[in-house]
This record gives C-alpha cells, structure tokens and sequence, in this order.
RNA sequence: GGUCCUGUAGCUCAGUCGGAUAGAGCACGAGAUUCCUAAUCUCGGGGUCACAGGUUCGAAUCCUGUCAGGAUCACCA
C-alpha cells in the first residue's frame, strides 16, 4: 500500500464531508491537493497543502479550511494528531500499526512493491539505441542504451506493457560504403595490399574479420562481380556481423530488446511502406513539389537548388519542409523514418518513446510533425533526450570518430569495470543533463563510486542474516516467521526513521515512470542505503540497537524482518536499474 | 542568426505538480574499529539558487528578457 495515497484519499473523503455540511462551497475543485512528507520531521509523518490550495476558490481563509479539515479528520482511526501550522499547513502524525502495515506490505510484495497501476492497460513502445550498424557501440552509445533500458523497466513497474525496440539502421549511402569496406578487407583477407582504407569508409580493425568471414564462404568468387553484386554480399555480410556484435555489447551491459526492426525491410519487404506512407500524408494535402531555402552557412558549391518532393512538416511547428526524395530518385533516411513510424503507429501501442541523443534534437520536430500527421495528432509520442557524454581519462577529454577509426568501445569498459558501476552512474545523472565519464574513476571501483555504496548495504543486509543464521541456531528466521514478527517492538528511532523513508518507495517509483526520470531511483537508494548504513553503525556503541540480541528472540525476529524489507527495496530498485544486488561484497 | 538543453556550496550533482529554515557526495578539519563486514559511521565550516523583472498566500521550481556554456540547424545517418 501507499502511505500517501492512502492518506490522499481520507483526505478527499473529508473534503466532500464538508462540502456536504455546506462548510465548503459545493462543487469545489479539488485538484491539486496533495500528501507529501516535510522536510522537516518536527512538522507531523506527513503534510497536505489542502487549505492553501482551496482558499482562493473557495473564497475562504486558508487557516479557516484547514482547521475546519483538521477537526473532520481528527477522530480518524489512522491518525494520532492532526494539526494545523504555517499558512495553512495540515500536519499530520500517523498511528504505528500504519507503519507496520508498510513493513508487511515490503515484505509480502517483495520485488513487486513499488509496483503502481499508473499506466495499467496501457502497453508502451520504447525505441532506443538504434545505433547504426557500421562498428561496435560506443561509450557515447552507451547513455541512451542505460537510459532507455532503465526507462522501459520504470514504465514496466507502473503497469505498463513495454515493448524495447531497436531500428537497424540497414540502408542508405553509409552502408554501401560500410560494403565497400568490407569488400576492401575481403581482398586483403585474400593476400591482396590494399594499402590503406581510403577516406570516407570504416578503417577500423574490426573490419577485418568481416574480410576473412567473406574470404572463408565466398573463396575468391566476388573477385569477378561488378560492384552491384557484390555489394549487395559485403553489405549483408557486414551488417550481419556488425548487428552480432552489438547485441554482443548491448548483452554485456545487460541491455535487451524484444524486437529488431531493419530499415531496409520497409523498402524491400512485401511492399514498399515508404511508399505507402508518403501516399497517406499525400491523402491529407502534406506532399508537394517545391523548393527549401538554402541553410544558412552552408558551403557554397555544394548547394543544389532544385524543385523536390517535400513532406509540409512546418505545419507541425517544424522550421522548414523536409526532403524526402533524393535527386538519384531514392528516398532520404528521414523517408525512411516516416514509414517506420508509420508501421509503429499501425501496431498500435498507447505510448511511444524515441530516446535520442543531445546531436539529434534538430530531427525531433520533423519526426514529430510525421507522427502528428499519420497519426491525425492522436499518438502520444515523446522524444526523451540525452544530453552527450564527454569522456574523460585523468581529467583529459578523449576525442572520439568512429569513422577515423578512434573511440572508446563500450565493450572495453564494461569489461574492464562491469555493467553495475557503468549503469549506474550513467542513471545517477538526470538524462537532459551533461554528463561527464571519467573513465579513470570509474576504473578505480573506489569507494566515491556510490554503486558500491548501495550494493554494500545490500550485502551488509545479508550478511547480517548470515551471522545470526550461525550464532541463533534456534530462531525461526523463515519469511512466514519474519512476517508474524511482533512489529512493535521496533521502537527505535532509526528503526522508525528506515520505515518511513521505505514508504516513500511507491511514490518515487510512480513519479519516476509519471516522469520519465528513472534517476529518481538510484538517488533514492543512496540515500536509503545511507540511512541503513548510519543505523547498523549505532551498533557500534550501542550494543542494544544491533540487530541481533541473542537473549531477546522476538526483537531479532522484529529487526530481521527490518532488515528483510530493506533488502526486497533495495533489490527491486537496482533491479529496475539493471544492477545486481548482490550477497556479499568479496 | 533560429531552435533545444544547462547554469544551485571550492568540485560533481539532487531538489517531489510551486510549499515551511535550499540538500548529498567529494574535497577540507576533528573523531569512531576488543563491533552484526571500516567498501562503514559521527561532528564541523561552507550559498546573492547566473542576472533583472513578472505571476501569487508562497518561486531554485512557472512566465518574459539578459548573460554564460553545450548541442543542433543537409538529398548525412
């Protein structure tokens, strides 16, 4: 259950209690009440703003309605005071057995609590990644890759049914050079000097192996092809491979994706869509052939004026209308991308997502304008943005190209200092905010990696089972024990304290997903580790407060079922985040 | 020049739908280990919430403008 909701909702009772004795105007809207807890705790459990936000519309003095909704709520069974403060403050100190309810709630509900019904019925399609298959994944890759994982699991645990996809990006002008590439490495595969790859296609290293697996199945038979045909064999090839290796990476940063969709199948499917597409938003007057406006700094010479097919996309709100043919007669990525969306639409979700990085805001007008247009503006879709990832080492930016060949791969942090330290502290930063990677930190697995810090309090959590597993042969420590404990007896301030911040869980997972801000949750942890940690350390000079009193069996079970719940919330957050939890810290 | 993001402690960042005296970590200073894991904890100093207006019972939060930093403005992907 949610303490605050709860709360919330004797408190709309009470409302309409008054406007029934005519205390209140009848007919008053009430929106924008709320149940939050104060910051500071001398201020009540937890505090409405009810007065304050009705008195204009009810014509009436905050005070006033505050103390009339105090003296209805005040017999109420839940709640030990209610009083009034401030401006018009509703303060109100709840009964223990709510507490208490919270504890065997976390404890029922295990990984399920925090679970909310906020997108209930609603299913999601998130699209992220997306990266374009022409070499492994980066480390800038790799903040929309966490983000957008982290994002579909946030909606996942408000109810909605999640659909991760990725779009391959399988056709185009950078993936017939991706195939001469790998027709340049095939050759060298065959002993051929091919000296070095010229400018504008992939020189990496990891091209290479594409050549031999080329080598290997086609011998040297591609040697006498024209270009056509063995482009159409080198491309696949190396989209094939390349698509392996990222879900390689992705795999290793625990990253998965229920659905893979191929750019090229748009075109080259049973019909074309891009087609059909353009024919929809023909149907409503978007199409026409006209001119744009030559950018603004853009290089003399390169410049083509020239009458082409435009998508009337400023009609959406974007700044000008878009190309979607290219003067060679094929269709331009954003063509492409129309029709993606246009098959997204056509299955139907409730929501759709579209991660992006910071460099591709300038599109989200356009891509909106198309869903706008194909969807007649009844399609939810959002463009969460994340801001670039400026990598460092020692301090000192790392320049990175993939197409000169120079980046940091993905693949060798994660292998380097695991998926958990790279996942979190890419989720610790809210995702529209820079963020700076310091690689030689991250390395470091010191203690400034608050990561560590919350699976320790994880562990700390199980090792505190263990030890009394051993030293209390006797006490029944099974879940069903641990559930029937006497709550009660945990009297104890930071007992009470660790209690109440696991009640907030709930609500900071629903906001998280109301939000879109899964950061939420990785702060949220830190600082109930924080808490859990500061408590286990009162046992230091305080022998009375350690969870374990081998004389007093009941309290253990109390603390344990404590010390339980703590570790269920701690889990199910990290495990929306995609970070173990584990045993022990060795 | 247009659009988007950012500006909070020395540094890195949180700050709930607008709520009561603006928080944490790092760094700096002082302490805690016969103890359930010190990968931990306790205490301390440190602020013109970039700036100027506006909205209202109340603004770090919303609106307008200014300044500073970043991103982006293609028939690329």
């Amino acid at each position: 259950m949610n303490v605050f909701k709860h709360v919330e909702t004797k408190i709309s009772a009470a409302l309409e209690a008054l406007k029934t004795d005519d205390v209140l105007p009848n007919g008053l809207n009430v929106q924008g009440v709320e149940v939050q807890e104060p910051r500071d705790p001398a201020h009540g459990d937890v505090a409405s703003n009810a007065a304050m936000v009705l008195a204009k519309r009810a014509g009436m003095k905050p005070r006033d309605i505050a103390t009339a909704l105090a003296g209805q709520l005040a017999d109420d069974e839940d709640f030990v005071t209610v009083d009034v403060a401030g401006p018009g403050f509703l303060n109100i100190r709840l009964k223990d057995s709510l507490w208490q309810d919270v504890l065997s709630n976390i404890l029922a509900d295990g990984d399920t609590y925090g679970d909310s019904d906020l997108g209930s019925g609603m299913s999601a399609h998130v699209e992220f990644v997306s990266a374009n298959p022409t070499g492994p994944m980066h480390i800038g890759h790799c903040r929309g890759a966490v983000f957008g994982d982290a994002l579909a699991n946030v909606l996942q645990k408000a109810g909605y049914d999640v659909t991760r996809e990725y779009y391959i990006n399988d056709a185009g002008a950078q993936v017939d050079k991706l195939g001469q590439t790998a027709y340049l490495r095939y050759r060298e595969a065959l002993g051929e000097d091919i000296s070095a790859i010229p400018e504008g296609l992939y020189p990496g290293d990891y091209m290479m192996p594409v050549g031999e697996a080329l080598a290997a199945s086609h011998g040297d038979m591609l040697m006498n092809e024209t270009k056509d045909e063995y482009l159409a064999i080198t491309r696949k090839v190396a989209i094939e491979m390349l698509m392996a290796s990222i879900k390689e990476d992705l795999g290793a940063l625990r990253v998965k994706h229920d659905v893979f969709f191929s750019e090229w199948s748009l075109i080259h499917g049973q019909t074309d869509q891009v087609a059909e597409s353009i024919e929809k938003l023909k149907a409503h007057g978007l199409i026409y052939q006209g001119r744009i406006p030559k950018p603004i700094d853009h290089d003399e010479g390169e410049w083509e004026d020239r009458e082409q097919t435009l998508f009337k996309s400023t009609d959406y709100g974007d700044d000008m209308d878009r190309a979607l043919m290219k003067s060679d007669g094929s269709y331009t990525y954003f063509a492409n991308d129309v029709a993606y969306h246009y098959n997204k639409l056509e299955r139907g979700f409730d929501h759709y997502f579209n991660v992006l990085g910071a460099d591709h805001v300038g599109y989200i007008p356009r891509l909106k304008a198309a869903v706008s247009a194909l969807s007649d503006g009844k399609a939810s879709f959002e463009t969460p943005v994340t801001q670039l990832v400026k990598v460092l080492r020692d301090g000192v930016p790392v320049t990175m190209s993939k197409r000169a060949g120079t980046f940091v791969a993905l693949r060798d942090v994660v292998d380097e200092v695991g998926a958990d330290p790279v996942r979190f502290m890419m989720l610790m930063r809210k995702h529209d905010s820079a963020l700076d990677f310091d690689l030689s930190k991250v390395v470091e697995q010191s203690k400034e990696n608050p990561v560590f810090y919350v699976q320790y309090a994880h562990a700390r959590a199980c090792s505190v089972f263990r030890m009394i597993a051993e030293r209390m042969l006797e006490l029944d420590i099974s879940e069903a024990a641990l559930a029937n404990a006497d709550f009660d007896l945990l009297s104890d301030d930071g007992e009470r304290e660790l209690i109440k911040f696991m009640a907030r869980y709930p609500r900071i997972a629903e906001s998280a997903a109301r939000e879109r801000e899964p950061h939420r949750i990785p702060f949220y942890l830190y600082d109930l580790a924080g808490l859990f940690h500061a408590h286990y350390a009162r046992g230091n000079d305080s022998p009375h407060l350690r969870f374990s009193q081998e004389d007093q069996p009941a309290l253990t079970q109390a603390r344990l079922a404590l010390v339980q719940a703590v570790k269920l919330v701690i889990s199910s957050g990290l495990n929306v985040l995609g970070v173990l939890a584990p045993d022990e810290m060795r």
